[in-house]
DNA sequence: GCCAACGTTGGC
DNA sequence: GCCAACGTTGGC
């Protein structure tokens, strides 16, 4: 059973686009620092997951892509460089604090802005929408997703 | 830049 | 374990 989950991004760090010209278009998901969201990647996650690739942080936030989940779970090496913002001084080698995971884009799409996904009531409960959450990788029911792909269509 | 909402920290 | 203070996220 294929699993969905939703992905943010801030275009300005890792782009649809920048994505699409990575080798392989994939690129290691790195700097969240979570643990709910670490849970859901280390939990939840499996290789050919689907993924709405979403730009946030920017001037038209909204599902941007879809890609798709391209490997298990490995540490996050950033939280072992000290020059890097996601640096972690309390995370040990031998047991890491941070994981991630590789994503492949499959393709971009016409933005999907936030407008536009609120206005549509089968998308009500979609936990991007639901109001205070602030959460980078949330799971994606199969209708929700379906709702959206028709979008796209 | 503002601010609501949520997560984390640390004193007790 | 409680909870106030503080930090972060992210849309506007």
């Amino acid at each position: 059973m294929p699993q969905y989950w939703l992905m943010k991004s801030e275009p300005d760090e890792v782009s649809i686009d920048d994505a699409l010209a990575a080798p392989d278009a994939t690129v290691a998901w790195t700097g969240v620092r979570n643990y709910q969201a670490r849970n859901f990647m280390r939990d939840g996650m499996k290789v050919g997951d689907g993924v709405l690739f979403y730009h946030s942080s920017c001037p038209e936030p909204g599902i941007a892509g879809i890609a798709r989940v391209a490997s298990g779970i490995k540490p996050d090496p950033t939280q072992f460089d000290a020059k890097s913002p996601y640096y972690d001084a309390g995370a040990k080698k031998e047991d890491p604090r941070w994981l991630l995971v590789d994503v492949q884009a499959v393709r971009k799409t016409r933005l999907l802005a936030l407008p536009e996904l609120r206005a549509k009531p089968e998308l009500a409960d979609l936990i991007i929408l639901r109001k205070g959450n602030r959460l980078s990788i949330t799971p994606v029911e199969p209708a929700h997703w379906k709702v959206i792909e028709k979008m796209l269509a």
